[in-house]
This record gives structure tokens, sequence and C-alpha cells, in this order.
DNA sequence: TCACCGGGCGCC
DNA sequence: AAAGGGCGCCCGGTGA
């Protein structure tokens, strides 16, 4: 049997070909042809579970999934995979698709990417059957040769990497991310249950009826702008325009730097409040309104379209609507199905907790081993003061050097200077025009060029020294959020593996992942199914800190809940 | 008319 | 005095 398996789809019908593998991805047979590439997959899944090695998951796995009965275990991602040894390797930004990959390894002259589609191309009416090949492939060559042999140069240059350790780490970086790849594919398959009723109802209740002409102003949003108008006894003018309304507030005898909310609660004036209140409804008008519903939430089900690896720390990205940034509101309207329960997990003070783990802080450490990390560190080294404990050690992790943080920021370097000499050496490390890594070695992009060519004199005038501290800023802050990513991908790779062998009636009764959100999962579980679910998030949460972080004392903790509407969650 | 930019704010 | 990291999304405004 074979552990793995090269798969390339036909770029046109339900057929393939398949070639098995060994770990190092030497062929151990010949290429296959299929005529139905889903039950083969199937049979081969069902028999082997060899990783599947395919260009990439939107374009070889997700096709598969409505043809497929059931999950696939593992895979090797070809496309995610290359840019991670790229930075590592220290070329980062080279281009990355398979054809890419291929071609650097035959000398070819090497394609650039193709931009990523957006909704502009979704919405164009195009029959996503034929969407362009995004390959990339020169002409002529053959998609399962090329899967072939960049996968067996991936894992050369992988099993090249000196450190043994830092070579594991870099495995699981790889075979996390590929995880994840399934993951995302399978989320946008089965959707986020989403109540279109409540959403409905909500947007309704803040925003007045739904408009019957498509794209009028809701009432509630009419209305706002008229009272805001009359309170500051102004001519009519559009509350969306940032000139129009710091026009308007001069006129009345306010001067405004900006229409920043936070600006605006310090004017006492109803016109703040008012404008306020506008800017919150329009928010939720324009980004997930009624025109958001009938583009992304039809047929009862949000299918968020994630990208993995998106955002360099590791963190996911998404593309188009607005995965990440659901309004706290409208989660009222996730619900589970009848019969069904949502367990949600987030964990608790992430970052924190992955600094500590990071610096091996002894003293950090103890603060991180039990429940609320910000209570402990209040504790012991700021009289009580939760609120002092939070904002400095926030401060610390994103180089905030503002307002009255200075001596917080002495008081953390005093009590814990392993912990704050690893994000200064970051920092320090950034602002020399270096670059860092997460835990699980994914490399932070370099510096710009014009960054580079700095000379010592002008990183210690104003404007260069301003770039350097914001490079610095990034490469501190890069080490914990790519770190934490790192976590919760190991997480989601673990949690997708126990859900998947849950006993279930049918591949239809399984628990399925639902939603992502940097530290945050959401799994969609038959009810009687809950309690094993919860156990399992909590099981995979310890197993990614021991796979991550190794030996530590430090605590992941969740904090999880079993309901049935998202907005009870906590 | 279109592409791009920055403001502003949603999420972490 | 000000100097908080990462994104996506929509808007108005600007310049080609």
């Amino acid at each position: 049997m074979a552990p793995r398996t090269a798969l390339a789809p036909d770029p046109h019908g339900p057929g393939g070909r398949l070639q098995p593998l060994d770990d190092a991805g030497t062929p151990l047979g010949p290429p296959e042809a299929v005529p139905d590439l889903a039950a083969a997959v199937a049979a081969r899944e069902a028999a082997d579970r060899p990783r599947w090695v395919w260009a990439a998951a939107d374009s070889a796995y997700a096709p598969l999934l409505p043809r497929l009965p059931d999950r696939l275990a593992r895979c090797h991602d070809l496309r995610l995979v290359e840019p991670l040894l790229l930075a590592h390797e220290g070329r980062f930004g080279a281009p990355r698709s398979l054809g890419a990959a291929w071609s650097r390894l035959r000398g070819l002259p090497v394609p650039d990417d193709l931009p990523e589609p957006g909704l502009a191309d979704a919405d164009d009416g195009q029959d996503t059957l034929f969407a362009p090949d995004r390959l990339q492939l020169p002409p002529g060559a053959d998609p399962l040769t090329a899967v072939v042999a960049v996968h067996a140069e991936q894992q050369r240059r992988i099993a090249a990497i000196a450190d043994p350790a830092a070579r594991q780490r870099f495995r699981l970086l790889a075979a996390a991310e590929s995880a994840g790849a399934l993951v995302a594919a399978e989320i946008a398959h089965d959707g986020l249950p989403w109540r279109t009723d409540v959403h409905d109802r909500l947007l309704t209740e803040l925003l007045g009826p739904r408009p019957t002409v498509p794209g009028a102003q809701p009432r509630r949003l009419a209305e706002l702008a008229v009272e805001l108008q009359h309170a500051l006894g102004a001519k009519p003018f559009n509350p969306d325009s940032h000139t129009q309304v710091l026009r308007a507030f001069a006129e009345a005898g306010i001067q405004l730097g900006s229409t920043r909310s936070w600006e605006l609660k310090g004017i006492d004036h109803p016109a703040a409040a008012l404008l306020i209140r506008y800017k919150e409804l329009a928010r939720i008008h324009v980004a997930h309104g009624w025109a958001w519903q009938d583009a992304w939430a039809r047929g009862g089900r949000f299918r968020p379209e994630y990208v993995v690896g998106g955002v360099v720390s590791g963190r996911w990205a998404s593309r188009g609507g607005g995965a990440l940034q659901i309004p706290r509101i409208l989660r009222r309207a996730v619900v589970a199905d009848p019969g069904w329960l949502l367990v949600v997990a987030d964990a608790a003070q992430l970052e924190p907790r992955v600094l500590a783990a990071l610096s091996q802080d002894a003293g950090l450490a103890r603060t991180a081993a039990g429940g609320d990390l910000y209570e402990a560190l209040a504790v012991t080294a700021f009289q009580g003061d939760r609120d002092k404990a939070k904002l400095g050690l926030l401060g610390a992790m994103y180089g905030q050097t503002s307002g009255d943080i200075g001596p917080l920021l002495n008081t953390l370097r005093r009590r814990y200077p392993a912990a704050m000499g690893y994000v200064e050496a970051a920092a320090r490390t950034g602002e020399d025009g270096g670059t860092v890594a997460s835990r699980l070695g994914r490399v932070c992009p370099p510096a710009t060029a014009a960054f580079l060519d700095l000379t010592e004199a002008d990183t210690s005038g104003e404007a260069g020294g301003r770039t350097a501290r914001a490079r610095g800023r990034f490469t501190r802050n890069y080490v914990i959020q790519a770190s934490a990513a790192d976590w919760a991908l190991a997480l989601l790779a673990a949690l997708r593996r126990r859900l998947h062998d849950l006993p279930a009636a049918g591949p239809a009764d399984r628990p399925h992942l639902v939603f992502f959100q940097h530290d945050e999962v959401m799994v969609h579980t038959p009810a009687n199914l809950a309690d094993e679910v919860a156990a399992a998030v909590a099981e995979a949460a310890e197993e990614a800190r021991r796979l991550v972080f190794g030996d530590t004392p430090v605590r992941f903790p969740l904090s999880t809940a079993v309901v049935d509407c998202y907005a009870d969650a906590k």
C-alpha cells in the first residue's frame, strides 16, 4: 500500500489520473487513468488512507467533494507548501503555482502567479466549469508528471533543513497548512447554518423594512440622516462623506480632526451620538445586509470563501462574504439545524500564552498555567489591577509606546525579562532589516528594498526612524501572531481528524467544522454527539500544544459552549 | 469611466 | 508630542 498518492483531475470531465508514491515522493508504480476520479479516490481512501498529493485543493479537492461519499483524511497541498518553503529559503514572493515550481525545477522561464480571483470573477456569469486553468503549466506539460516532480522536490527541500527539530516542525507546518486546505474546502462546501429569516428580522429591527427598490436607503438610515442634519442646523449632506460631515460639524461650531467614532464619543453634542449610530447601522447594511444575504447566505447556509495562508502570519483571509468580520449582533442568525447543536470553542488569551511558551519565561508561564492569565498577571505584578496588566501585555506584544504605558512596560520588563526580551529581540531584528519566523518556521516577508537601502543615518533620522520602528512593530507582533496561527492550524487539523473518527451513522450525520476565525472554531453536530465533540476540541487543543510547543508548562485553555445559537456562546 | 487611495470600522 | 499588530469591505474623492 502506498503512503502517498498523487492526483491530477482531467481538465474537462470527471476522470483523472493517479500515481502511488512513497514518502520521499518516488513513484511506486505507473500512472493510472481513471474514468471516475471521485469513485477511484474514494476506493483508495477506504483501502489505504494515503496522503493525497495535489496541485491545489480548490482545483483538486473542492470539485470532488460533492461526489465523495466521505472526507479525505490527509493531503499535501503543493500550492500552500511552496510559499512556505520559498520563504524558509529566503526567496519570499516568488511565484508559487504548480507551473512556477515546475518551471523552476526544469530551469524554464517562471510564469507569474495569476491574480487571485475576486468577487467580480464570481459574478461575471462565467460557468465555473470553464474557469481558466490556474496551474500555470507550460504548454504540453503533463499535470500529473508536474505534481509528482514538484512534490518530490518539496520533500527533498524539507529533508534538507539542517536542524532536525526545525525540520520536524516544518513538516508539521506543511501538514497543518495542508489540513487547512481540506477544512476550508469542506466549510465552503457544507456552509455555516444561517437563518435568513432571523437575519431579516434583525435587519428590519435595526434598519426598518427591507427597501422595495434595490439599493434604496433603508428607512432608519434616512431618518438618522435627517435627524443629524437638524441637530447640526445644516443643509442636507451625505453622512457617508467624510468631508461633508467635517464641514457640517465645523459650520455648527464643532471642529473635528476626523470622524472616527472614538473622537465623536468625546463630543458633547447630540449630533455626535446620531452620527455614531448612523455609522454603526450603515456598516451593517452595506457589509452584512440584504445584498450580502442574497449573495452569500442563500438556502440556509453561509458559505465563506476562506483563503488559507492568505495573511503573511499564516492567519486565514477571506475573499468576499466577510467571513472573518461578521458583526457580533448577527450571530443571532447562526442557528443549528433541528436535532443538531453548535459547539463553539475559542482559545482564551491565546497570544500572551503563546508569548509565554515561545519565550520560556518561567514567571509568565506560571501566570499562563491556569485560567485567567491577566488576573494572574495582575496579582503578581500590578497590585491586582487587571486592566493595567492586560494593557501592558498587549502593548508589549503590539509595540505600543503611547499613552501611559511606559511604567507598565517597565514593570513587565522587571518581572518577565525573558518574555520582554523575546519580543524586543524580534523588534530589533525587524528594525535592523531582518526577518523573523513563527514557531513552526513560517518566515515573515522581508523588509522592502527601499527600507533595506536606508543607511544608519537615515534610520536615526525622523522619517527613517519611523519606518524602522514600524518594521520593528511588525516583526515583534509577527512572532506571536504567526505562532498563534501555527497552534490554531494544528488544533484545526487535530480536531478535524477526531471528528472524522467519531462514530456516526453515516457521513451525513457526522459532526463537521463550519467556522474558523483565528482562535475560534465552530462544529455543527448531531445533538447526541455534542459532548463528545466538546471533548474532542479539548483534546485537539492539548495535542496542538504538545506538537507546536513541546514541553511547556503553559496551558491553552478553551472556552467551549454547546449552544443552539452562536449568539448564546458567550 | 475606471483604477486607485485613504478613511473608517467590522473581526481577531 | 506622538509613535498598536493583522486583515476585508465599502464608501467618497481624486486623477488619468
